[in-house]
DNA sequence: TATGAATGAGCCTTCATTCAT
DNA sequence: GATGAATGAAGGCTCATTCAT
């Protein structure tokens, strides 16, 4: 009774948490907020209803954690992308393909993040928000730095990075939802190639 | 001898059902699809529950006419400012203009259009889908004309469509959700300018 | 003001009272008493639901008036088959003959009488057992007649009379319900024999 | 460990169905299907509504169970008095008897049988049909064992199967509805006697 | 700790009846 | 008298959450 949580149990516990995460996501990518009960979730998960709940608080709880972890993924894809770079400019480009590619490998996830949890209740909602406000922040400070280093002229780089994060949204909503484009990491470049001349680069 | 269905009579019909679907607007712009309850709507609208079954067949017929109202407010207003332009690159102007001018005068509207109704069941967002992708493809035609007349350089003009509409679409939503920016107008036209070099467009 | 009600008018509302009651014979038939409401009988009888209310208390009201209606012609089609008769048992074969005939010729009344009022609610059910209640006593008293005259041998009259009136109806049921037998009017006969002889009458 | 399903726990959850049942019998034996509320039953059975759609899918499968249930009493109080006897006319006998003498004893199921069960929706109605099918065929069985073994003369026996069965029906039903007679086991006997000689048995 | 039966507020919808026109 | 829009109680059913085991 000293040592109550062990390594091991501890590790038990977190792979259970896992477990959970795991079960909740394939759910919610075939069912909306909605249609994803607690009982469907726990019941892919292999557990009871009631385990759920010493795991979560509650259903928000859970669905929290999924777009935190999701966000995180996304964030270390985007991280580990930039770090092959020197160049800002070539960062920037790095982080929205890092983007792209998740979302192309992981398409559960993409529809999830961006069709799914928009679909959910007004806290899920925020959950987005806040996520896509966090990639518009990145993406301003990469593009302040580029005015600062003269590599784009003067701008309101914060609206910038609006249109420059929503133009690749608007990309990759289209494509889950209609298939369209067929190539979508061809897409990319050429959306790129847009946005590029939007923030006044002239040369790569 | 009989309840006639007189002039007067119909246009308090009428002003019922306008009554049902501003009273549900309001509603949804404070809470999302399935937390606008029929009861709460029935009440804002000042009619028992029964009543509202007498207008509408049932809820989703409701959001139904909300969201194709909506749209159609949308269209009427882009309609009215292109007819201003010849050049189709100012029409093309003009219909975002339009947007984004209707959303800052109706705040509500946009915010059930671009918030809530992505949060509502699936078929309620597939009607967003049908409105997102009409936008895209009526900015396609422009675009597709533009490049006829070399007034743009060649290009997929689906995508440009895509990323012309996605970034204004996340401009509004970033204004609806953080305030940011807050004189929108302005930054309609800084987008705008945005997304003239994306296209390639030379001179105005 | 001094003749409320003149004959002339008193015709049209009789006549308006009948078809209601034919409008809702005809929902009967098709529909289960539940199922039968008020605006479909209004519409059918080419009135307005308020009207309806004018001219019947309320919904149980009026079939209270619809079987009682089928009840009169069941009786009244009785009446005129056993007076072509004299000897008691005849009148009594005829009695159960009219009936059949009847259902026969009226599959509709006999479906909404053996069928749909006994799926009603509980009064309903109430009505349908005062007919069968009335056709057991009635045959009851021939019975009582033919012990008198000595046709048939001293017994438990009541008991037979429910026994003859319940092999009828199971028949008629049976027919209504399975279309077996194919031959409802030939049956009959089978079945009148088959309770001669449960009487104890000897010769026809 | 975990929760198990003990026996003891696995004894409560049949005694909860089964109390379900009773107090939906119990309802049902007062008030028709459709006066017969969810709210109502689970009340009276002493659990939350919630809790009732842990038992049954829906209203109707409760119905059904209960009606299964009925038939199941009937047609063991059927066999079991049939082992009794070794002639089919007998048997024939002994299986009405038993009805009967169930139906006397169980007054409640005899009224939901034979009187609720009519009321309620078609796929209820069917149910009762069946039942009196079953009824009907069984008889008939037996009958055309008696025909062959040279007891009763040639007839059709499905006819006289349908006039058996309904004459007891009938009587029940009376007895159920009017208290007439008042002893029904007495009048079992007579109505066996009459339904004997309309058969054509010459001695038992 | 793990379980899953139990809960009940709340959902959408129907329809017999009323009443202003 | 005739109308039909308005009413709201009541229905069956769901599901996030709790708690005795």
């Amino acid at each position: 009774l000293v040592y109550r949580k062990t390594p091991k149990v501890q590790k038990k516990l977190d792979e259970r948490e896992m477990e959970i995460i795991r079960a909740a996501r394939e759910v919610l990518a075939e069912q909306s907020y909605h249609g994803s009960s607690i009982k469907a979730i726990a019941k892919k998960a292999g557990i009871a209803i009631g385990t759920f709940y010493l795991y979560f608080r509650n259903k928000e709880s859970l669905f929290q954690s999924i777009v935190d972890e999701m966000f995180s993924e996304l964030l270390s894809a985007m991280k580990e992308e930039r770090m092959k770079y020197d160049h800002v400019l070539d960062k920037l480009r790095a982080s929205m393909e890092a983007c792209v590619r998740l979302f192309i490998k992981e398409e559960t996830l993409a529809k999830i993040l961006l069709v799914q949890i928009p679909n959910a209740n007004h806290s899920m909602n925020n959950l987005l928000v806040e996520i896509e406000d966090e990639l518009i922040k990145r993406t301003k400070e990469d593009l302040d730095e580029a005015v600062e280093l003269g590599l784009i002229p003067e701008q309101d780089t914060y609206l910038s990075a609006t249109a420059f994060v929503g133009s690749f949204r608007q990309l990759v909503i289209s494509w889950l939802r209609t298939g369209n484009p067929q190539d979508l990491e061809q897409a990319f470049y050429s959306l790129y190639a847009y946005n590029k001349r939007g923030l006044g680069i002239e040369k790569s």
